[in-house]
DNA sequence: GTCCAGGGTGAAA
DNA sequence: TTTCACCCTGGA
């Protein structure tokens, strides 16, 4: 007898490094030993497992007529291995390593309002209460995340009891944008990085930074390269980004490099530079990357 | 107990 | 261009 509620994906992809390491907040690893991860997809509580070269996904809970394999597929982004221009990231002395040890990582297109919510909470946060911050949105709305209106229903002082804080006028904000401009997010979707990023960064509380988040990781707007204080440490140490340049700077600097590839050249130098912060706060060095081109 | 930083932003100096 | 307040939490 088959579970009706299990199916199988034959995608060869990096869990750990795709879904629970920044891009998304929805995540959550099931057991230290495990590679299985437990969360909300869209409204339906799944489990997805890395097994051999494939992915097994069950559906726990939450909404169930969903075309689950095809959407989860999108969701799941592309193979960066085929995008144009991946050869001007392994040919890169920085890059390729990281490439090497994190072949099968991806970049999600990710439902864009949860998108949203989820990088506005992200300011000056971290990923276990941002993750938390979202969880309490669910469970506030009958595990469905909340649409804009629903947002609005909640309100800012609800926001700010459930630990939002400052961010909560933010996220009003925005929810107000959208609740008002019906077909806004799909607009965003049509345009130009650029011209949606102005669009974006015209919000409050969306500032270059977060704006690129969200082009990049549910928009499908690679040429977008977000720059985070991670990523500029990284930018002025491997690539000799002046010390003291501004985020904005450094994110036109890299996209110049870098162009219409710039999102994944930010995640292997993200995850890179998080790598390298790590060993040293074990007092060792990264012998992995303790190569030539490691400028100090 | 105090201090400080955590994937920022906006307003004022 | 630089500085600072904004919420809240956990660790030093």
């Amino acid at each position: 007898m088959t579970n009706m509620n299990k199916l199988k994906i034959e995608l060869d992809i990096d869990l750990h490094n795709t879904l629970d390491s920044g891009q998304s907040f929805s995540w959550q690893k099931i057991s230290n030993t495990s590679n299985t991860y437990k969360g909300y997809f869209k409204d339906t509580l799944i489990t997805v497992s890395e097994l051999n070269k494939c992915l097994e996904i069950e559906i726990i809970g939450g909404v169930k007529n969903i075309n689950l394999k095809s959407e989860f597929e999108n969701y799941l982004g592309r193979d960066p291995k085929y995008l144009d221009g991946f050869d001007l990231l392994s040919n890169d002395n920085i890059i390729n390593p990281v490439i090497k040890m994190y072949p099968k990582l991806r970049i999600l297109k990710q439902p864009k309002w949860e998108c949203i919510v989820g990088f506005i909470t992200s300011s000056c946060s971290n990923l276990p209460r941002i993750k938390y911050h979202m969880k309490l949105l669910r469970e506030l709305n009958n595990y469905k995340f909340p649409n804009p209106y629903e947002i609005l229903s909640i309100g800012e002082i609800k926001l700010r009891e459930l630990g939002f804080g400052f961010r909560a006028p933010y996220i009003i904000n925005i929810a107000e944008k959208i609740n008002n401009e019906n077909i806004y997010l799909d607009e965003l979707d049509q345009i130009s990085y650029l011209k949606a990023r102005e669009e974006l960064v015209r919000v409050k509380g969306i500032g270059r930074k977060i704006a690129d988040c969200i082009l990049a990781y549910s928009f499908d707007k690679l040429e977008s390269f977000p720059v985070d204080r991670h990523v500029l440490n990284g930018l002025i140490r491997w690539y000799r980004f002046p010390k003291k340049i501004n985020p904005e700077k450094a994110s036109d600097r890299a996209m110049n490099k870098w162009g219409n590839i710039s999102s994944y050249a930010q995640q292997y130098i993200f995850h890179r530079q998080r790598l390298a912060s790590r060993a040293s706060n074990w007092g060792g060095e990264h012998k992995k990357f303790a190569i030539s081109s490691d400028i100090n």
